[in-house]
DNA sequence: CTGGACTGTACTGTCGACACTAAGCTGCGT
DNA sequence: ACGCAGCTTAGTGTCGACAGTACAGTCCAG
C-alpha cells in the first residue's frame, strides 16, 4: 500500500496551502500560478463538481511536476481515501486526464501515470510546432491592439522571471501566454487541441527549461514571435512558432530525457 | 420519459441487429460497418468494459446517424434501463463520448447530444484541412509498397460503391481510408487527434455526401491524393487534401445546414 | 536453486440507495 | 391573461457494498 503513492503520505489535505494560495473560493486573480492554470487547460471549471476538480487538479500536478512518476500506479482506493470520498469522483477525476494523456487506463487494471516515449514526445512536439504555427497566423490576422499590449506585458513580466532566474515563474507564465494567444487566435478547437498537447508537454518543458542557458534562448524566441505578430507577419510568426517549438524539442533530447525514459519505458 | 429517447423506445436490444453483424464476439473482418469504425475512432477496445462499450457506441452511432439530434437529453436512468445496467457505465460512455466532443456535460445538468454552430464547424475543417495536410505528408515520405497497394483497393472499392450510389458504403470507407492514412503516418498523436475532429464531423460529412454531385467530387479529389502520394509529393498531396477539406466544408455550407441549426443553436 | 501452479489479497467494475438540485407545473397575485 | 413563487418530480452526483479479476507471494516439483 505504501507503494503506489507513499512517498507523499504525509500530506493530508493535498492541495490547500500547496501553492501559497488558498484553493477553497475562486481565485479570480489572473495571477499564473500551477493551480489555476491546470483548471483553465483542463476545461474544469463549470463542467465538474469540487471533488473532481480537487482530485483531478493534485493528481494532474503531481505528474507534471514529478511528483508521480511516470508508470506509478494510481491507487483509485487510495486516492478516494486520501480525499475523503468515494471512487466514483476518482474514477471520473481519472478518466479526465487519461484523455488529455496524463493517465493510462485499461479495462480491470490499475490507472498508471502515462509514460512517454521519446518517439511519443516528438510526436507531439512535431503537431505541436505545426499547430502552434497556425495559432501564430491568426493572432497576426486577428489581434486588437488591446491584445498586442496585453501580449507586451505579459512578455515583460517573463523578461523578468528570466532574468531572475525564476524558472517556476516563467514556466507557468509561459504556459498562460501561450493559452492567451490561442484564446486570441479565436479558433476555440484548435486552442482544445493545443491545450491538451501542452499538458502532455508541461513535464518535459518544465525540464527543458531548467536547462542552462534554455530559459534565455526561450525568452528570446518569444520576443521574436510577439514582434512578427506585432508586425502582423503571420507567416513569420507560424515559422517562429514552429522553430521555438523544435528548439523546445531539442533541448529536451539534448537533456539526456530520451535516455533516461527509454530503459524504462517497457518496466 | 418519452420526451428524451422516446424515438426510438421500440428498439429493446439496441445494437444488436443493427449493422447486420452481429455485435457480439469480435468482428475480424476487416469490412468497414457503422459499428466496427466507430468502437475504432473511440477507441474503445482494451480500455473499456463491454457495458460501456455498448452504450457508447450505440448514443455515438445515433448522434452520427442523426437518430438523437443535437441539443437532445441523454437521460443517464433511461439509457441504464435501455440496457440492463446501472448508471455508472453509463455515465462513463457519456464521458468518453463527451471527450470526443459528441456529447456536452455540464455538471448538475443533464447530459445533451451536442450542438455545433458554423462557426464551430468551420473551426473543425480549418483545422482538420491542415492535419489531414500533415498526415499526407507523411504518408507520401513513409508509405511502403503494400501500404500503397492497400490504399489503391480501398480507393477501388470506394469508386465502386460511389459508382453504385452506395453513399453510407462510401461514406464508411472513406472514413476507414483516412484512418489507414493516419496509421500509415506513424504519428499516433496527429492520428488520435484526427480521430476526435472525425467523430465530430461524422454528422456533417454524411449529410455532405448525401448532396448531388459531391459523391462523385469526392471520390476525384481522393483520386488525385492517392496518386499524389503514389507519387512521393508530400507537399502536392498536403495542399489537395487541406484542398479537399475546404471542398468538403463548401459542401456542408451549401447545404442549407448553416442555416437550419443556426436558428436552433440556442434552443 | 529455479520454474510453475496455487492461493490470498487487494483493487476494479458495477450496482442500488440516498441526498441534493434543476426543471417543469400549479396556482396565486396582479 | 400574464408573470412569478412555491411545489413536485425527475435526474444527477455520491456513497458503501458486492462480485469478479489481476497481481504478488507461497509452496511444491524438478
Amino acid at each position: 500500500m505504501g507503494q503506489g503513492l507513499g512517498q507523499i503520505d504525509d500530506v493530508r489535505q493535498p492541495d490547500a496551502e500547496q501553492s501559497g494560495q488558498p484553493v477553497s473560493g475562486q481565485p479570480a486573480e489572473p495571477v499564473p500560478n500551477r493551480a489555476t492554470e491546470l483548471v483553465r487547460l483542463l476545461k474544469l471549471t463549470e463542467r465538474r463538481e469540487p471533488a473532481v476538480i480537487e482530485v483531478a487538479t493534485w493528481v494532474g500536478l503531481g505528474i507534471i511536476e514529478g511528483r508521480l512518476r511516470p508508470g506509478e500506479d494510481l491507487n483509485s482506493v487510495e486516492l478516494s481515501h486520501r480525499f475523503n470520498s468515494s471512487r466514483t469522483p476518482v474514477r471520473e477525476a481519472l478518466m479526465l486526464l487519461e484523455q488529455e494523456g496524463l493517465v493510462e487506463i485499461r479495462a480491470r487494471r490499475r490507472p498508471r501515470v502515462a509514460a512517454f516515449t521519446p518517439q511519443r514526445v516528438r510526436e507531439i512536439y512535431y503537431v505541436r510546432g505545426h499547430l502552434l504555427g497556425l495559432v501564430g497566423q491568426l493572432v497576426a490576422e486577428h489581434a486588437s491592439d488591446d491584445d498586442l499590449a496585453d501580449l507586451r506585458e505579459r512578455l515583460g513580466e517573463m523578461q523578468e522571471r528570466a532574468d531572475a532566474g525564476d524558472i517556476d515563474g516563467y514556466f507557468w507564465r509561459h504556459v498562460a501566454l501561450q493559452e492567451r494567444m490561442t484564446d486570441i487566435g479565436g479558433n476555440e478547437t484548435l486552442k482544445g487541441i493545443l491545450d491538451s498537447l501542452a499538458l502532455r508537454t508541461l513535464i518535459l518543458r518544465h525540464a527543458s527549461l531548467a536547462q542552462p542557458g534554455r530559459l534565455r534562448a526561450s525568452v528570446a524566441d518569444q520576443v521574436r514571435i510577439i514582434e512578427a505578430i506585432e508586425q502582423r507577419d503571420g507567416e513569420l510568426a507560424a515559422m517562429l512558432l514552429l522553430r521555438a517549438t523544435h528548439a523546445a524539442l531539442a533541448a529536451i533530447e539534448a537533456g539526456g530525457w530520451s535516455e533516461r525514459s527509454a530503459s524504462d519505458e517497457n518496466g
